[in-house]
DNA sequence: CTGAAAGCGCTTACAG
DNA sequence: CTGAAAGCGCTTACAG
């Protein structure tokens, strides 16, 4: 490990003239400059981080904003999030979290322009509805305060990067655990939005098409509901109730719950199949007895996690990630593995400390 | 933030001391020591990690041994050991990667006791034949260089932990995922491995035991092999061809490619539902076949990693994990989402810089 | 344009 | 048992 002691006393200059060489400093004179750069080449240096950082001990201090539902997704997404801000704790990295009301779209706008000028270094936002954000997210970066999306991109925003699932292909794996499931034949209600939310669109595109190779797979019906779920477990009991040929519900947003109790009730437990998405203690319950056959996720923790880690390294080093699309793996989640995913967090303490 | 001079001034006392107790070195009255662990308590003290390794600067030999089949899974294990290589390189730490024949498990504890000479910190080891290991191991702990196992737990040793997959769920998930495909009906072929190796004894005690709470569900067969899974394919083409009742195989050790082969040329594909355990670029392929319906993985990569960041935790500042075992999470992994799984080294990447 | 010097927060011989 | 001091590698006012 070569110091910049070293290079100077090789060169017969001062160590403060090597570091303004470093640092791109102005103010040195070419021909020196030339001399150090040489220097630095031939001695393969690396700075050592640790001075670096001790010396110039800038604070950072990073947002992250999510909204309220549902409660158990984003609680995961925030204790990856605590664990991240533990992790650069020594370094002087302050990390706080904002939570908006999800019914309440325009909360997180009117948050973001204050965030802005309340002296933050950087935010990471899971947005609640993206189109409405675009705009002021430009503009944050554009004051050269870089943006994290998290859980669902907004492609066309001018964001560092987007850490979360790709939608589609979720779409496709639940697809083919269910239409596995069910044994490559059957008839599938597809639970869904009435409001028209990209990603649960794409979810649902996903489905079809991965459908599409099973030829004895028929929609049976699409039955669509408000962000709230309200309704469902009336809609569904109705719907197993009357059409007997039904052996598959695929829920394409936050209605596990509800649909798999409506399963219960109707006494098709393991007669009718049930996949959809995310894990709480509940959903974990439901799958215990055989209510919900699997649920898919992706990376709840990680994506608070990510999001700060990748925001910190911009701020520290100015590294952009190689891509600015970073999909979270989904998983596909069983009675028999739940428990692992629930506890992932405790998982990780073991390590960050 | 706190630092060791303002509790120093606080307290009337020098920084050299707050630093001893800090440390946990001797030579500190208890006295004072209770008075410094209270203030340090009551400002919330957390060291500054730069200013730390700046001056401790020690070096790390950390070694990390496995064996060599199958070779995509250790490959697997050797990104997780490359990636916190990398990550503490800059604080100087050393990390060397060992690969055993499999053929021959006296070579481990050749290596185990070479290496202990040669002046080690610490050693990670993926125990070939567990009970020939013991004793060296235990002989290594008493010298004070820890060693963490990984993949297969050597309950009995004397080691700092263990990382890798409970094998008992790792049965039981294998079954869930067969049995719901199967649909909870027909006749199973096991295989598995004519050696007595525990992990893989464990993981079919984990799959029978799952399999009781699935009545129509009956197992054919159990065939055994050696561990190169020699003659599996011929086996499997000809119970297949033999046994039209048979609609699922649980493939226990590493005998997948061979097994779905069989079943493509047996023209049983999607009939015959086969899961079995690790991901390689030609599992995947069979995967998207359809000759493999689903498999089951442990987290190869973070075992890796951890072991290497455990340890060198338990070096820099004699942390010991919270708990001696480390259970890795059992993954469910589909043709939707092995991509992901496979090409995990890449994404983690993005991160580490 | 450049050097000498101070200092970031911490640990650890060295004296006492 | 404890304090004073040196020093890890680096950056950056401050002089000149």
């Amino acid at each position: 490990m070569t110091t910049t002691s070293e290079i100077a006393k090789k060169l017969g200059i001062s160590r403060g003239t090597v570091s303004r060489v470093i640092n791109n400093h102005p103010n040195v004179k070419e021909e020196t400059r030339q001399r150090v750069l040489e220097a630095l080449k031939a001695s393969n240096y690396i700075p050592n981080e640790a001075a670096r950082s001790l010396v110039m001990k800038r604070e950072f201090k990073i947002a992250v904003i999510v909204f309220s539902e549902p409660k158990f997704f984003w609680r995961q997404v925030e204790l990856g999030v605590n664990s991240a801000h533990n992790e650069l704790k020594p370094q002087g990295v302050k990390v706080e979290y904002f939570v908006t009301d999800i019914l309440n779209p325009g909360e997180q706008l009117e948050l973001l322009k204050d965030l802005a000028k309340q002296g933050f270094d950087a935010i990471a936002i899971a947005p609640n509805n993206p189109l409405l954000l675009v705009e002021q997210i430009d503009a944050i970066s554009a004051s050269n305060i870089p943006v994290v999306i998290i859980n669902v991109d907004i492609p066309t925003a001018n964001r560092l990067c987007y850490v979360g699932c790709n939608y589609m292909h979720s779409g496709s794996l639940a697809c083919e655990i269910l239409a596995k499931c069910m044994n490559y034949n059957g008839n599938v209600v597809i639970l869904t939005l009435q409001d028209q939310v990209i990603a649960i669109e794409q979810r649902v595109t996903g489905f079809r098409h991965e459908l599409s190779n099973y030829r004895d797979i028929h929609i049976d019906q699409v039955c669509r509901f408000n962000r709230l779920a309200e309704g469902v477990y009336d809609e569904v009991y109705s719907i197993l109730k009357n059409n007997p040929e039904i052996n598959g519900i695929y829920v394409s947003f936050g209605a596990l719950e509800q649909t798999a109790q409506a399963v219960i009730d109707a006494n098709l437990v393991n007669k009718v199949k049930v996949v959809g998405y995310d894990l709480s203690e509940t959903i974990y319950d439901y799958m215990k007895k055989g209510a919900i056959t699997a649920t898919v996720c992706h990376e709840p923790f990680n994506q608070g996690y990510f999001a700060v880690k990748i925001l910190h390294n911009y701020l520290r080093s100015g590294i952009t990630p190689n891509s600015t699309i970073l999909y979270t793996k989904l998983e596909a989640i069983f009675a028999a593995n739940a428990g692992y995913y629930l506890n992932e967090h405790k998982y990780i303490e073991l390590l960050h400390l």
